[in-house]
DNA sequence: AAGAATATATCGGCTCCCGATATATTCAGC
DNA sequence: GCTGAATATATCGGGAGCCGATATATTCTT
């Protein structure tokens, strides 16, 4: 799942979405952090929807304007949440490291070559 | 930050490993989830170091065999911990939409009658 | 002697993101 | 009335980055 992917799934999450609503969400859920494209949102939707994550939940014209709504599967909620969960283990495994990485810096002067206990990881966390 | 790269930073967080230690350190992390290629890896290593992120620490012959060992740098240590921060901050939002998802489920009418009404989210998280 | 594991590195193909571009309507400002 | 910004869709070419295959070499296991 790429990072796109990962904020369009998010922005679905909540309730379906036309293609400019979600940019407009990503932007804002990301706190500003996340600018997409349109020319990134229409290959991602493509990609979702041939992967059946997302379907085309309805069209409206709204004030002259076409609006394509976007929804999430079953499938993609499930996706999405498995997602979330490999990004939540991946940024819990890298703050402990860093952490372990402080407390025994990694070229010490001097220290080099007595590493110890030979290798203090694989602790194993959730 | 692409996904190879920051697995590659969180495995050197804690100390310094020549490449083929990181596969394998990325793997045990990833708990098999995360299988990263040796195609992958050099790519990755030469933009870590390109980018001043990473720097070899040394080089070491152990038994017969080379080993090339690269450490994080003050500024690697720092891109990672902010993009775990960012990581974080997605995972959650997901989540969170997911859940507000299922309270109003799919293209519900009613309660969607004011535009942007603020539903600041990713407020705070570790 | 053969195969797996350790350890390095390169290359072509493919996927995917981005910037630019195109079209069309509505609304605010001059 | 005209212009520009915002809203809303979509496509295309370039480039970045990941993967599978491939290559080389030593050590360990069978």
């Amino acid at each position: 799942m790429t990072q796109a992917a990962f904020f369009v799934l998010t922005a679905l999450a909540d309730q379906p979405r036309h293609g400019y609503g979600i940019l407009r969400e990503v932007e804002e859920l990301s706190e500003g952090a996340v600018q997409m494209r349109v020319g990134t949102l229409y290959g991602v939707l493509d990609r979702l929807t041939a992967d059946e994550l997302i379907v085309l939940d309805r069209e409206e014209v709204q004030q002259g304007r076409l609006r394509r709504y976007y929804r999430l599967t079953d499938e993609g909620t499930a996706a999405l949440d498995a997602e979330a969960e490999r990004l939540a283990a991946g940024a819990s495994a890298a703050k402990k490291r860093i952490a372990e990485g402080r407390r025994t810096p990694g070229s010490a002067p001097g220290t080099t070559g007595a590493p110890g206990t030979g290798h203090g990881l694989a602790g194993g966390l959730a």
